[in-house]
DNA sequence: AATTGCAAACCGTGCGCTCTGTTTTTATAC
DNA sequence: GTATAAAAACAGAGCGCACGGTTTGCAATT
C-alpha cells in the first residue's frame, strides 16, 4: 500500500491524487453525457435528471461538481472547445498542387471533420440557447467571446486574400463558418443530405478562388 | 387557424358576426403578443403566462383559442408566414439598369425587409425550437414544409442562372437564405452590426453576377 | 335555449436545486 | 506506522416553484 504517488511530472500535469483523478473522471463523463443529451434532445430537453441518468452518476454528484445548470453548460462548452481547438490539420492530397485546391480541401475538411459533427452540434445548441437564456449567457459569454477571437485569429493566420481585397482574408472564412452553421440548423427540418452536400461544394467552389493559404 | 364550421361561402370575405370578429381580433392580438415574446425572450422563455400578460387577455381565453402551447406556436407561425408571403417586391432604383444590380438590390431587399426583421426572428425561434421539440415539430412540420416548397418555387420563378449552370438558379438563392439565417443567429453574441453589413454586402457582391432575374 | 367567448381559480407534473447522510481520501498528530 | 480529524466525493430523499393544462362559472351572441 505504500504508494508514493508523488510522480512529479513536468509540465501542466501535476501530481494528482486519487480523489482529484476520480473527480476529473466523473466530470468528464458528465460533460460527455451532456453532449450526448444536447445532440439527441436539444438544449430545452436537456435536463439535469436526464444527464444524470445518461452519465450513470447520482443527482448529488452532478450538483456537487457543477452547482447549477448554467455551470454545467459552461463547463460542457469549455470541454467541447478544448477538444476542438486542435482542429484536424489540412492533409494535402496527392493532387493538391495549386492554391485553389488547398483552400478548397481545407474548407471541406473544416466542414466535414469540424462543423458537421456531433460535438459541434452540441456546441451550437449551447450557443443558440445562450442568445436568449440570460442566466446562461451571463455565465458563458466570456468563453464564447474568447473562442470567437481565437477563431478569427486562426483564420487570419491561415488565409490571405487572393482577390486583391485585404478584408477577404478575414471576411470569407468567417462567412463560411456562418454559412455552414446555417446549414446545420437548416437540415433538420428539410433533411436532404444530397442537397446539403451540393451546397457545401458550391460554396467552396465560389469562395476558394478568392483565398489562398498564407505562406509565411 | 382552422375554421371548423365554415359557412362555405366562395369569397374570401364572408359576413362575420360580432363573436367571430371578436374572436379573430383576440387571436390576432395573442399571436402578436407571442411574436413579441419570441423576439424578446426566445422560445424557451416564451411561456403561456407571459403571452397572456403581454396580450392582456386571460389564461382561459388563450387556451380557449389555442388548446396547447404547440397549437399556439403553430398558429403564430402561420400568422407570421401569412404576413410574410407578400414579400416587398423589388423596387428598381434609378440607377438599376443592368441585371447584376437588379439581383443585388433584390437580395439586399430580401435581407433588409424580410429576414433582418423582428417577424423573421420570431419565426426563426419557432423553427429552431421545432428541431428538437418533438411535440411542436409534429404539429408544425407540415406548415414548415409547405413554406419551404413555396419559397423554392418562388426562387426558381424569380431567378435564372447567369453562370451557365442551371442548378445555380435554385441553389444560390437558397444558399443566400441559409447564410442570412446564420448571420441572424450569429449576431446576438458577437454583435457587430458593421461587420454584419459588410458580410451581407460581400456575399451579394459575390452571388449577384451568377444570377439574373427571369424575364418571362 | 344553445352556443360561443372569455374569466379565473385550481391542479398535477417535472424541473432545478437543497439538505442530510455515508463513504473514501488526505492531512496531521502521535 | 497508527490514530484521528478534516475534507472531499458522492448518494438520494425531498422541497418549492413555475409551468402547461383543466375546470367551473358566466355573460354576450345567435
Amino acid at each position: 500500500m505504500s504508494d508514493p504517488e508523488a510522480k512529479n511530472l513536468p509540465g501542466p500535469d501535476r501530481q494528482l491524487g486519487k480523489q482529484e483523478a476520480k473527480s476529473l473522471k466523473t466530470q468528464a463523463s458528465i460533460c460527455q453525457a451532456t453532449v450526448a443529451c444536447l445532440v439527441e434532445h436539444g438544449y430545452g430537453e436537456t435536463t439535469i435528471s436526464r444527464v444524470v441518468q445518461k452519465a450513470e452518476v447520482s443527482n448529488g454528484a452532478l450538483l456537487h461538481h457543477f452547482p447549477s445548470k448554467e455551470h454545467l453548460m459552461t463547463a460542457t462548452a469549455e470541454y467541447l472547445l478544448s477538444r476542438t481547438h486542435t482542429r484536424p490539420e489540412r492533409q494535402p492530397g496527392p493532387g493538391d498542387g495549386d492554391g485553389d485546391n488547398l483552400v478548397a480541401s481545407d474548407l471541406l475538411t473544416n466542414w466535414t471533420y469540424f462543423i458537421n459533427t456531433p460535438h459541434y452540434r452540441a456546441l451550437l445548441e449551447i450557443l443558440i440557447a445562450s442568445r436568449t437564456d440570460k442566466k446562461l449567457r451571463a455565465q458563458i459569454e466570456d468563453t464564447l467571446h474568447a473562442y470567437h477571437a481565437q477563431s478569427v485569429n486562426h483564420m487570419m493566420a491561415t488565409y490571405e486574400s487572393a482577390s486583391g481585397r485585404e478584408e477577404d482574408a478575414e471576411l470569407l472564412p468567417w462567412m463560411s463558418n456562418i454559412f455552414f452553421r446555417g446549414l446545420l440548423i437548416q437540415d433538420q427540418y428539410s433533411a436532404d443530405p444530397e442537397q446539403q452536400r451540393r451546397m457545401v461544394a458550391r460554396w467552396i467552389e465560389i469562395v476558394a478562388p478568392l483565398l489562398r493559404i498564407r505562406k509565411d
